[in-house]
DNA sequence: GTCATAAATTGCGTATGCATTAATTTATGC
DNA sequence: GCATAAATTAATGCATACGCAATTTATGAC
């Protein structure tokens, strides 16, 4: 199962222990390579990444903040498990933020080459969808989603939606072969950029909390019908 | 001036000097004490509170997380000073998650003694509004403001707008003595809380959006006309 | 076998020291 | 006098060490 929906820059080059061990306990927190609910000591993390506890310590610290893990004095560092309430909590927040950036950036407006940008994403989401290669949709989709925040021009919203999407990262991974195939979520985007563009802030406001309310349902009931009490 | 609008809960009592060293310099962060835009080493920090640089870098770094300062290498750790580009961010966001959470609440349904008690908190802002005691307004505003997050019970959103409430609590202080006698705003809650009441969720958000929109309004213009460009 | 207490283990919090390297100052050449 | 380079200074990043306290294991009484 490869990378997707990575959050963090193309500049994957760490110059401090510190940075390197966040890039690398992030990767493997959000790619179920460290297994939630698990514990770990410091002392073994450090020995895994071959550093001293002391960055270690500062990358758990930084981790803890933004909601993967949890550092427990002597029981060891603890991988956040995601359970239904969780979910129901961050994408509630998701919801209301990005349908938030829909609206600014409607009512901000986009150049047409910002647009066509867009536009151009949701086309390779169809080509995927085609040819039902649901890791490139996951991708694009996602590349879609974070473009749009970014466009918004709202630093600490982007920050934000992009630390509470990394915790549902593993929930995606693990339903995107098991949910029926996105094809009204295309629909949803096109109706999204098009409302963008003619700058119906509102209404873009409204079409992606309607996006993402379903988004967050169909998750809901994935989660619970296959009986995870969390993940 | 004494402390307003405080997040931490009522047990100030820290084991840890790193748990120390964050109440410490958050509280000397956004009651000005540490001035926006000045810088200080480690080990002057360290100095100051009495324990060695160890703790002060965990600290600096949770503090980061929750924007209040930035650490740059060799420069020193940076209180950072606030822009009207940044409360315009900030006011953004939480209007849309508060707004949310009055949305939650009233189709979650209060207790009649919940109710009460959110009723109470405005009754003692009128008092004080009466006085003229415009830190205890403040003051009351807040845990007001609080309370309704908490009785939403999404511990995320509750989080995050604690957090960037810290932000801004500086030009909050600010502005409490330049701005108009916040009456309307009373008539806002009172609205609002009757609009939970009656369970009517999507009047209760637009009623508690309307209202943000204007703090938000309120403060950027003041701020604008009192010649700051950054806090 | 159960519980309480004591001993042993061990993981963490914090201080400290040092190599690294960025920032600053001084020196040098034009 | 100014720009560039060399030298100096100093703050940090990180490793390490160590005592304390929490946890586990052992011991013994009942």
């Amino acid at each position: 199962m490869g990378e997707t929906l990575s959050t963090t820059s193309p500049e994957n080059k760490p110059q401090s222990q510190t940075q390197r061990a966040v890039m690398l306990l992030r990767e493997m927190v959000i790619s179920n390579k460290l297994l939630p609910g698990s514990n770990h000591l410091e002392a073994e993390l450090a020995e895994m990444l071959g550093m001293s506890r002391t960055p270690v310590r500062e990358a758990a610290i930084i981790l803890e903040g933004q909601g993967l893990v949890e550092v427990r004095p002597r029981r060891g560092i603890r991988i956040l498990p995601i359970s239904p309430k969780d979910m129901e909590e961050i994408y509630s927040i998701l919801t209301e933020l990005e349908s938030l950036a829909a609206h600014d950036l409607a009512v901000k407006g986009l150049s047409e080459d910002e647009l066509n940008e867009l536009r151009s994403h949701i086309d390779e989401m169809e080509k995927a969808l085609g040819r039902d290669d649901r890791q490139l949709w996951a991708q694009v989709d996602d590349r879609f989603h974070r473009r749009l925040i970014q466009l918004a021009g709202n630093r600490r919203l982007e920050s934000i939606v992009s630390t509470y999407s990394d915790q549902v990262h593993r929930a995606r991974l693990l339903t995107l072969y098991i949910r029926p195939a996105p094809h009204k979520s295309n629909a949803d985007h096109r109706a999204l950029v098009e409302a963008i563009a003619a700058g119906k802030a509102d209404e873009a406001r409204e079409i992606h909390r309607q996006h993402r309310i379903k988004a967050k349902e169909l998750m809901i009931e994935l989660i619970a019908s296959h009986g995870f009490s969390a993940i």
